[in-house]
DNA sequence: ATAACACCTGTAGTAACTACAGGATCAAGT
DNA sequence: ACTTGATCCTGTAGTTACTACAGGTGTTAT
């Protein structure tokens, strides 16, 4: 157990959770960090909690939540923990996500199909922009 | 060959795209569709030609591109089709939605795998809350 | 004639940041 | 002690692609 607590700058935290700075703030804004204690001049000060919880958000991010399921995420942290509501977050963004998925995989099937029939010179007729102009029939 | 040529109001245009009402004049704000003639009163008036350039303009949507590389398929369209141009826009296009494709699907896969590890009840442990407050060891 | 609707403009809101401007403060070196 | 450069503070504006008002005018149908 280590009970050293260093504390951060602003701009330390952010560069130690690798993020930039403003979005430190940014998520202050929004609710998702605490308002850390000052220093006498008005400075920032954040301490390792601030850090962990920083890296909380990042990495909820990078499973692909959104800043408001985050913040319902962190609201159990910070109280009880339901495993059965966080699994229900969950569910909902793998939806979510596949139905992103699902559409970019269409867009992208239908624009190389429609790509390779190019012949790439500098010709009056463009399979890609005889696609656009004319409806798919 | 058709010569007739209806008009259409802001909204008739939208309605005949199914597009929001408001969608067109953001259109027209961003230099994708011109500045259409105007009845005495100022309201806008639209010709079938109005209506191509819109569908236009959803359809290359529909194929994931953003605005800014539409508009410059409509300026080819507007002047020379150069075939290789356009190859190349849709090229970067496709490997745009590919590198969305798989950060999404890491996503979702990281997110399943360690949400199918809850219990769901309303316990302490949380496989997804853990994987968030710790370090993917 | 009058009601209901569609149109006009400009502006603000959405998500999740990022990037200033203009000023105050801090840390390090001399 | 003083200076210099980095970092901090605040508030605000910009990004993408729209969407949604508010408050006013015009058009259409009965």
């Amino acid at each position: 157990m280590n009970t050293r607590t260093r504390d951060y700058s602003r701009g330390a935290l952010a560069k130690a959770a690798s993020v930039n700075i403003e979005t430190v703030r940014f998520y202050e804004q929004k609710g998702l960090m605490p308002e850390p204690p000052r220093t006498a001049a008005g400075h920032r000060r954040y301490s390792q909690a601030h850090l962990e919880r920083l890296m909380f958000i990042k990495r909820a991010k990078e499973l692909g939540f959104q800043l408001e399921e985050t913040g319902k995420l962190l609201a159990m942290v910070d109280g009880d923990v339901d495993c059965g509501a966080v699994q229900d977050i969950a569910n909902a963004n793998i939806a979510l996500i596949n139905a992103k998925i699902a559409d970019l995989t269409q867009m992208r099937d239908s624009l190389s199909e429609t790509a390779n029939k190019c012949t790439g010179g500098q010709v009056p007729e463009c399979a890609l922009i005889e696609r656009l102009l004319a409806p798919a029939e």
